[in-house]
DNA sequence: TAGATTGTTAATCGATTAACAATC
DNA sequence: TAGATTGTTAATCGATTAACAATC
């Protein structure tokens, strides 16, 4: 379909676009050229066209881009018109916050279940989703085939349960544990989010920031 | 200090190293050659050879790499035996959890405050801290100089409440907000950590590797 | 038509990989 | 000494920026 495949670094910028875009479609705007968006967001008009260009022909020479447009167009591209049917594994405090706090229809997704192991949390509710006994997993993907799960289960079950998950027809994994997903299987989709790391290398900045000063 | 400034790539790799070789100790490894290692993580030899380097000569020709040494080495670079104090700011659902799940200490921080607006959520525990009122902030920054925060408060209040923080002395921030702070702000650092962008990511990655097996 | 701004090619910059001499 | 593996330089690859012709 897509002439050359989109590098991952132009796909990263993508959410940040239509966040922008977003923005400026509340305030009104219906035109903006590259060079005004790049002020905005701090990058280079060069970039920006060049990102846009990567999906076809979006702007208009002399005019710009029509922001309404554009937006829905990158919304598309990221699938954000799709309904994913997903599922989160681990219902604790990182589980179920992450999961009442996250928008998931407006990002190409539907929560459809929760499981977890814990018999004080087996049967609470998450929005309008109840907390089901891991038990009921294989039933519930037979019958319900979702297609992604959210990884909120603690370190030493993920590669076991992972497998499952696999095996259970679950090829999409937002995976908010430290195991190497991407490593041991090759044909599944891994998007990770390693908050201990981040919160590392904000402790790198702020002490080699202060060095700078120093030197 | 450093004689060039260490790129970001490499930075955003270290703390999986750091990682890698803690399991690596506790598996009773001594040493390790960059082969072995690269082999391990999925990277190349070579870049795991020029990483290292950039902080100076931690291996030994024909011998490969000590191990806890190399590892204990990257955790002075990363600041991890620092203790940044730091404050959350919102203790609401996703602040609460994210508190409570990371271990501030081993990643060189300590929480001593949490501030909310809310009065259910204040005098509510999160550990061994009390969340406060956040009319208390000033003063308490003024006596207890915390030098970083967790912004977990909502998108309307970001810029406001951060200006605020800045005032009162505080330089580094970890942003769950889509408030754009780096922006606005240069002389503070920054660790942005995107939800929503990140499981776009995913729909993304989901939807077009559909697409590949169609083509 | 003149001015603006894109789409796109070329130039630059930075990061990764390959190669190999140095050395343990 | 011979084998292994680093540290480092050179080559390649990819991403960003600059430039400009095309065109609205």
């Amino acid at each position: 379909m897509s002439k050359n495949a989109i590098s991952n670094s132009v796909i990263r910028r993508l959410p940040r676009y239509y966040r922008f875009l977003g923005e400026l479609e509340g305030n009104g705007y219906i035109r903006i050229s590259s060079r005004e968006l790049a002020e905005k967001m701090g990058l280079t008009a060069s970039q920006i066209r060049q990102d846009f260009n990567c999906f076809g022909e979006f702007g208009q020479q002399g005019y710009g881009y029509n922001v309404s447009e554009l937006r829905r167009q990158i919304g598309i591209i990221l699938g954000l018109d799709k309904k994913t049917p997903i599922i989160l594994m681990g219902a604790g405090n990182l589980g179920k916050a992450i999961s009442a706090h996250i928008d998931f229809q407006s990002r190409g997704f539907e929560l459809i279940g929760a499981f977890d192991i814990s018999p004080e949390i087996i049967g609470k509710k998450i929005g309008m989703i109840t907390v089901r006994d891991i038990s009921e997993l294989e039933q519930f993907c037979a019958e319900n085939k979702p297609q992604a799960a959210v990884l909120c289960i603690p370190q030493d079950v993920a590669e076991k349960e992972t497998e499952r998950l696999i095996e259970y027809g679950i090829h999409a994994f937002w995976n908010f544990t430290h195991y190497d997903l991407s490593i041991t299987h090759e044909n599944v989709v891994v998007e990770n989010v390693h908050l201990g790391d981040s919160l590392i290398i904000l402790s790198y900045a702020i002490n080699s920031t202060e060095n700078e000063i120093n030197s």
